[in-house]
DNA sequence: TTGTAGGCGTTATCAT
DNA sequence: ATGATAACGCCTACAA
């Protein structure tokens, strides 16, 4: 057998006792040495010696150890389920969870992502949300219907709701406001002359906020006394490929009944829906406008590029952790809920309406 | 003050001491009983009762106490870059990511995400590797170059690469054969009749595997003694739209040495380039033919169908996962090194090469 | 400024 | 089949 020429440092047996005796001093004191809080009761010499010794016997913390005794991870679970992470079922994850980790980092908490299939029932995944890993919880829309949420409230476990809201005043939420912004949307296209606005949906009232949406479109629309054209598609159909031949129905009806503007209620479902327009032969936008919605990367290859309306992902993030930290810091607190104004972003898929011969 | 009506099952400070002095049995035959693995050492009577005071007591079993007694935590890290869940740069993350997912399960062990900007810095990031959290980490592609995996490894740290390689032998890794399957599609395009392939990558030689897709395509391409066309982007130029004009700047070569087929190293970049040669005017795969690589989203919405090479993305994740547990099993174990076939899908977006006149 | 001692919640060992 | 006891590695009163 030939000797492997080069030391490995294998792994750490070596815990802060290790370090203390090295360091001729109390397992206390070198705790204390070692971590920022306490840092400063130690005397400099004592402190620097500790960390030099640590360092040389390359001692790194246990946070479990380290949790159990705090009974904090300072950790916050991201919930989802699997789609989310896959971009196609939801293109803005990436963008929305970059926004949390930013924020998170902010407040000195680590993010671990729980992503499960099965988080609806609510007896066979309590357990894990309560075997401490983390010390509270991001719900992210997708889960949002599943009975979990009662469950964690009822538990005392610190939860806030993203993008989605409830009407439990225990429960903290941040979502963004989906009718306002579904009936800005509107009444900017009818700003444009439109008279024939359509609303597609690739996911009708299975999630909230699409429900929302619909509901501002047709406040915005009732209250002009304009006539709604609604495309409710099931998330199933729209996934398929159901945007596309639901648009050329729309195309194929005579000019004086077909949409001028359509309202997709997601980014894809715009793109989706440009194609088939064109496809058909029909120019976008001098003949039909289309809008989209959330200004995620569906917008970014399309032609003409998407008019939107934009959610603001990053403050999302920042405050829905901030609400969680609160919570995690103070645990018999009320909830708190924050609603947040998205952005409309004019581009080139909408335009004047055509004018009616 | 108004009482409030209904009972909140505060969070847990019920214990397992709890649940055996409730039971009438001693902590430890509670903790047997509530265990599947010795739960068969404890009558069937005791057991039961335990189980239901547990239940009615409302415990969880604690995470991070069992971690520490155990020293496992029976997690697996997935490590990655906050680009890697932003579909944009990586859209196929998600594909990938939910066969870990499976295979973690089969094999009874949590899985957590550990997204970080800066895994590059072995010094910072060491701590966070080694504060046992997880027993084991994934490394995704986008974070192999930094010198963090050499730490894991020296550290003795299960440590398995995914989609990516490395020399050393106690470094386990799963790895498609890029270079193979670049040759394979050179090789297909070639005997479609196309002379004049040319190569377009959207994330030049940074990357590993971009690099061998590169070196199967030159392998291809000189050993029948054609020539090589390449254009290699940086990532930074493709994702700044980059594709587009290097596309167009092909088309306006002359017909004569203008390429009949383009090999781009992704799918994306098979859309950019498509997209680009159509508003030029020419006709796919009429004109040119065009293939992508990976067979993730970017075929989705292309017209024509991309033809591309598919990952076998279950695959990985399941291998990926059982190296990684073997060596959380036995930590002083050689790497083991697994690479993975891909297959070609052969769409609409190549055909014959054009009659030259 | 430093040290002593006990506890965090669980599992494992070894008796009984 | 069950129980007493000692880890696991760290933190934090409280005492010195």
């Amino acid at each position: 057998m030939i000797e492997s020429g080069f030391k490995v440092e294998t792994r750490s047996p070596v815990a802060i006792r290790d370090v203390a005796a090295q360091a001729g001093v109390s397992r206390a004191t070198a705790s204390k040495a070692l971590n920022p809080a306490a840092m400063s009761v130690i005397a400099p010499a004592t402190r620097e010696r500790v960390q030099r010794v640590a360092r040389e016997l390359g001692y790194y913390p246990s946070a479990i150890a380290r949790g159990l005794s705090r009974k904090r991870m300072d950790t916050l679970g991201v919930v989802l389920t699997p789609g989310s992470v896959t971009p196609n079922e939801s293109p803005f994850f990436g963008i929305l969870f970059n926004g949390v980790l930013q924020a998170a980092a902010a407040h000195g908490q680590n993010v671990t992502l729980c992503v499960g299939e099965t988080w609806r029932g609510a007896a066979e995944s309590l357990p894990r949300f309560r075997d401490g890993r983390c010390d509270g919880f991001l719900i992210f829309y997708q889960t949002s219907e599943s009975d979990i949420i009662d469950a964690l409230v009822n538990s005392g476990v610190p939860t806030v709701l993203v993008d989605d809201r409830r009407d439990d005043p225990r429960l903290s939420w941040v979502d963004v406001d989906n009718r306002g912004a579904a009936r800005a949307m509107t009444e900017y296209l009818v700003g444009l002359g439109h008279r024939r606005v359509a609303l597609i949906t690739d996911n009708d009232a299975e999630s909230v906020y699409i429900e929302n949406r619909i509901v501002g479109y047709r406040e915005a629309m009732d209250e002009r006394g304009l006539p709604r054209q609604e495309v409710l598609l099931s998330f199933a159909e729209a996934f398929g490929g159901g945007i596309y031949p639901a648009v050329q129905n729309l195309a194929r009806l005579p000019a004086a009944s077909r949409p001028t503007a359509l309202f997709c209620t997601s980014d894809s479902a715009a793109a989706e829906a440009i194609s088939a327009l064109t496809d058909y032969g029909l120019r976008v936008p001098e003949d039909v406008s289309v809008a989209g919605f959330n200004d995620d990367n569906g917008g970014k290859d399309v032609k003409p590029a998407l008019t939107t309306m934009r959610q603001p992902y990053s403050r999302i993030g920042e405050e829905a952790v901030s609400l969680l930290v609160e919570q995690v810091g103070d645990i018999s607190r009320r909830g708190r809920q924050v609603m947040l104004p998205t952005e409309l972003i004019v581009r080139d898929s909408t335009g004047p309406a055509p004018i009616e011969k």
